[in-house]
RNA sequence: UGAGGCGUAGCGCAGCUUGGUAGCGCGUUUGGUUAGGGACCAAAAGGUCGUGGGUUCAAGUCCCGUCGCCUCAACCA
């Protein structure tokens, strides 16, 4: 009892206080630091790793997909904003604008980018000439700054890292298969990296991105029961081809504008991994993208043997490609059980000097807490086994917190008391903006997105027809 | 931007009401004993009290400004 009050003033109690929870472990666990400017993050090596884990497998996704990465500058002229009324107005309150540079005060001041299809469109319009030239598809990783008013490491950051992927193509039915195909990527990527259960589907109006035809999401329930908008999709019809000139001779000799997609997701995705997986002794990390899989704690390390044994193991594994870390540390077993926990890594090995004479090591696993004995024999593949049991685990541990709350209602009672209770919530919507604003207004939840393929009765709001089914969440 | 809270040692905090020698816990350093869920003993180091100005013989404490962080609300990946 007493060393979990010890634990409990490290970090935040997660069910009662999860915002203050969260700021706690990232902090705590080193995943990030605040930046001397408002709003800004430093990510810090064990935050950075989960990052390039994310990279690699994202990026070996787009180019099997035919996405070629490539790079934008970061200064876009101010005027190329303007050129796509629906953007500009969607974007303008958050630029940060350059507007002296070599101690001059600049003819056009400089956007610095809060998004790239701008950019992108512009450049596009140069290269793309003829239906040969299309499909184009380009994807950038950068940074994008986006002055934010109110802040949070990970998820709402004046600047942050993410990955912009944008396409043009000869026909609207081409674009919309590759605007639905990358969110068909994400999810797989979701599910099967961060064992993260998302809800995909199109947003309405209201909530789509600035300039596009159509916006499609990912939506993410959070340990707390709201839910966070993971990653999203847009097709932009030819909205921007238009507005970029990004035209081209089709095969019957007449000029056409293109139809272009966009699709991105962002460190965001980190905070997801924490938000969705933690528990209260901290973070729970999914092997596939925890940057330390394996932590191996030698016990009564100075007795003859120990260590040896545990380097050993070590190299062992890291021979087999697994990440792991053999903590030679001064600190007592507990507290690295209690640290390691803390930082998520998913498996624990403890070798003492009875495993060492039994031939056996003991794994604890990071999300369940179970400890089992296991044959030293064979460790690489007995760790590997363990590490996709955890994964699937996590993944199924996940949707079903998820499942769990997701209720329905049939009036806007029904959906104030949904949401308040930490429930994404399924309810009918005539499709009229009135009754979209009105929700938001009485519940402080919103249309996450369509529910496809079901069907209700009445609007929950103005009980006329409806003509979708919608999932409302607080959200993120 | 609206409402509330907070800035004092690396971290967490007390001290402010009623101005008068800068404190506590954890951590750190050194030496020793330990080790299967945040070990123990002994000694030591560590501070422009966020920042600028004002009041005063005297300011961590009172007054004005300013910067930053956290929470809630409105905007977004």
């Amino acid at each position: 009892m007493a060393k979990e009050n010890q634990f409990v003033e490290q970090i935040a109690d997660i069910e009662s206080d999860f915002p203050q929870w969260y700021t706690d472990v990232v902090l705590k666990t080193k995943l990030v630091d605040y930046g001397p400017v408002k709003g800004t993050m430093v990510i810090r090596p064990y935050g950075y790793a989960i990052w390039e884990n994310i990279q690699k497998e994202l990026d070996a996704r787009f180019k099997q997909q035919g996405v070629q990465n490539a790079y934008f500058p970061l200064l876009i002229p101010m005027s190329f904003f303007t050129k796509e009324a629906e953007h500009v107005e969607g974007f303008a309150p958050e630029v940060a604008v350059v507007t002296h540079a070599g101690g001059e005060e600049l003819a056009e001041p400089l956007a610095i980018r809060p998004t790239s299809e701008t950019i992108i469109g512009t450049m596009m319009g140069k290269w793309v000439q003829s239906y040969r030239d299309l499909p184009m598809k380009v994807n950038q990783w950068c940074n994008v700054m986006r002055w934010e008013k109110t802040t949070r490491p990970f998820l709402r950051t004046s600047e942050f890292l993410w990955q912009e992927g944008h396409t043009a193509h000869s026909t609207a039915e081409e674009a919309q298969t590759e605007t639905l195909a990358m969110l068909e990527i994400y999810k797989q990527f979701m599910e099967n990296c961060l064992a993260i259960p998302v809800l995909t589907g199109r947003k309405t109006e209201k909530e789509k991105f600035a300039g596009a035809v159509a916006t499609y999401t990912m939506e993410a329930m959070m340990h707390d029961g709201k839910s966070l908008q993971s990653g999203t999709s847009h097709y932009m019809g030819q909205n921007f081809a238009k507005a970029f000139e990004i035209d081209f001779l089709g095969q019957e000799g007449v000029l056409e504008h293109a139809y272009t997609t966009s699709w991105g997701v962002s460190t965001r995705l980190i905070g997801a991994v924490i938000m969705t997986h933690g528990d209260a002794r901290g973070l729970v990390l999914p092997p596939v993208v925890a940057p330390t899989q394996v932590v191996i704690v030698p016990i009564a390390a100075r007795k003859p043997g120990v260590n040896e044994a545990c380097e050993e193991l070590r190299a062992e594994l890291a021979a087999a490609g697994v990440r792991v870390v053999l903590d030679n540390s001064d600190n007592s077993p507990g507290w690295k059980f209690n640290e390691w926990e803390m930082k998520g890594v998913p498996l624990r090995i403890e070798m003492g000097p009875r495993d060492i004479e039994a031939g056996k090591m003991l794994f604890a696993r990071r999300d369940t807490l179970e400890k089992s004995e296991v044959s030293r024999e064979n460790a690489a593949a007995s760790v590997q086994a363990i590490l996709a049991q955890i994964q699937g685990n996590m993944l199924e541990k996940a949707r079903a917190h998820r499942d769990s709350r997701i209720v329905y209602a049939d009036d806007m009672a029904g959906i104030l008391a949904g949401v308040e209770g930490g429930n994404f919530v399924k309810a009918g919507w005539c499709g009229c903006r009135d009754c979209e604003d009105k929700i938001k207004a009485e519940t402080a939840a919103t249309a996450r997105v369509f529910a496809e393929g079901e069907s209700a009765e009445k609007c929950a709001v103005c009980g006329k027809e409806a003509k979708h089914v919608i999932i409302y969440a607080r959200a993120y």
